[in-house]
DNA sequence: AGCATAACTTTACGCGCGTAAAATTTTTGT
DNA sequence: ACAAAAATTTTACGCGCGTAAAGTTATGCT
């Protein structure tokens, strides 16, 4: 095998005895061509391992099979979880993702967008910074490339928006909580990084009341994407200033949490439902570290696949040419009890 | 501005007032052109934003400036840092890097290669997953492509190698631990993912005997990539079977380590250099989360930025044309004293 | 000013493939 | 078996740019 090199269709086609314009087609949609002109391509394939260039293809394809997926921060592994099985949904259907990360900040967003632009896409799933975004960006670009947002909503442009049920989850949390202790403060940065922060925000507060219990919220500074360092070191101040008012904790998310679970740690206090624990810490997210903390962290968990698939699926419906009108599809999570709360 | 949409380097040449071989010049390296020529295109690039067409650039130039950038887990923090960190290498010098992950999966890794070929990179920045890697198909591609190993040495093949001095880490802890306390057990997969656990256990065993002091080797079960878990899983079996014969157990990543501060928690084992504390747990590789594990993990971290920084530019310096003969670049770590250990 | 040289323009070709139109062959239905 | 439909082949053009060659203009130096 691979006895001579080939160099293009036109020599592939050759050898394979099939015209090149038909190898062409071949490639861009195997089942189109007639079944016995199929197999003849793809024996010769297996003796001479051709690819057609990919330049060479998407210069000319007015639709390229590309995909771009764009997270905020890849270091974080729930983006980076996301983004996998995000990656998988678009190998499935023949396209081919290309991965981008914002590191968490608006410029390189901009960047990310700008040179994206330049592989003309067939679509783009991409999960916003949030706040931080340049809006007037993100909304030419949509309006440019046919981009489905996901994770975190920033308005309505853009195919559709697929997310999670950020009310759902702070409610089912919050009920949880209430019920098998003491009704639990609320734990946010001040200035969060996307929306869902408010949501969640604003769940807990309709939820306490709903209950009857007493809300409040401990809006913690910082800035930035660090969230573990900034909940620790909020964690510390608000133990500072008494800011607990329960010995429960609902935190906004769950790298929050962690941050607070390493507080805790540090200033003593054990966490935990056992009844030497002297508060209980539950986070958001299902954030895939969740599940080793010290002590595992009780938290509501995305469902990872259910977010993925549908988000691929509606962009994929969309480059088929499926015109919906926007619309907003938020995914229910799953309430993963460990012992931190 | 952009009154008129530009199509291609013809029209943005005709507009600019400059041949349109000389923009093609000018686009390939500003540098290149006369400076009055050069600010003339730049003038006009602000008021039409025109940008050539990467897939016929590509197209055409027998090198192309692409960079893949492949790590074997993207869901772990520790090659999406160093991965970030390769990418802005990248950036700065002019390369389109796009990134890479086997997700723990060799056949995963050989389909990521094959897709590489296709973009006929400059070179290629590549982190192999090791032993499940499928060394030929590895060493076919190097011969094919540029490309530099990192992280993980599988073989001579490839440009260059440039990872951590995993011996330096080692025995660097490894005193660090007998100096300060009982000498440490080592605590590993009985098949690690890859060469560099080798290069770890060894070390320890070496620096041990040097130390006047008895190894303990334990070498706990577990496939794939879920090092916390099987850390987690095998700290539990280690307990029960009472396998650690000293207080103080030194693991082979972080990730491990993570694992077992899990299973000490759960188990009501207190961990620590603290008086309370019955064991003492350090790490290697200084993981982003090993800041926030409880208690904050001991670890020696690897040199991030010297790590990337070393790997971006040799491979630069290949692509330039600098041949070198084949050669390992190992860096030492920093120890990064918590209160784990 | 005069000349060598560097920079630029013009002209022309090729890269590897998509794709349209028309001609031809094969397959399908009855 | 024969016409209609489907698939394929032939032919031909275009995409946007790199790049080489030859001619032209600008620059630097004495």
């Amino acid at each position: 095998m691979r006895m001579t090199k080939i160099r293009n269709m036109e020599e592939f086609a050759a050898i394979s005895g099939i015209s090149r314009p038909t190898v062409s087609k071949y490639f861009n949609d195997p089942g189109s061509v007639r079944p016995r002109t199929r197999a003849r391509i793809e024996e010769a394939l297996k003796e001479h391992d051709y690819r057609p260039n990919i330049y060479a293809v998407n210069q000319n394809r007015k639709l390229t099979k590309a995909v771009g997926i764009v997270v905020p921060l890849l270091v974080d592994p729930y983006f980076a979880e996301i983004a996998r099985k995000l990656e998988r949904c678009c190998i499935e259907k023949g396209y081919r993702p290309t991965l981008f990360s914002a590191h968490g900040q608006p410029d390189h967003e901009v960047e990310v967008l700008e040179s994206l632009r330049g592989l003309k896409p067939a679509g783009v799933l991409l999960a916003p910074l949030g706040r931080s975004s340049d809006h007037a960006v993100l909304e030419k670009f949509c309006a440019d490339v046919p981009t489905l947002i996901f994770d975190s909503s920033v308005g309505e442009f853009g195919l559709s928006f697929v997310g999670s049920d950020n009310q759902q989850f702070t409610t089912h949390i919050t009920d949880y909580l209430c019920r098998t202790g003491e009704p639990p403060c609320f734990f946010e940065m001040k200035t969060p990084a996307n929306p869902n922060a408010h949501r969640r925000r604003q769940a807990y507060l309709d939820a306490m009341e709903q209950f009857g219990q007493p809300a409040k919220v401990i809006s913690i500074d910082g800035e930035g994407w660090e969230f573990e360092e900034i909940g620790r070191q909020g964690g510390h101040k608000a133990f500072e200033d008494g800011a607990f008012s329960t010995n429960t904790v609902l935190c906004s998310n769950d790298r929050l949490a962690i941050g607070l679970l390493t507080a805790c740690y540090e200033r003593g206090i054990k966490v935990g439902r056992g009844s030497d624990c002297s508060i209980r810490v539950a986070g958001q997210d299902g954030h895939p570290h969740s599940r080793f903390t010290c002590p595992p962290l009780t938290t509501i968990s995305h469902d990872y696949d259910a977010v993925s698939r549908t988000a691929a699926d509606s962009l994929f419906s969309a480059i088929d040419g499926h015109v919906t009108p926007w619309k907003s599809t938020r995914i229910e999570g799953k309430l993963t009890l460990r012992s931190s709360a």
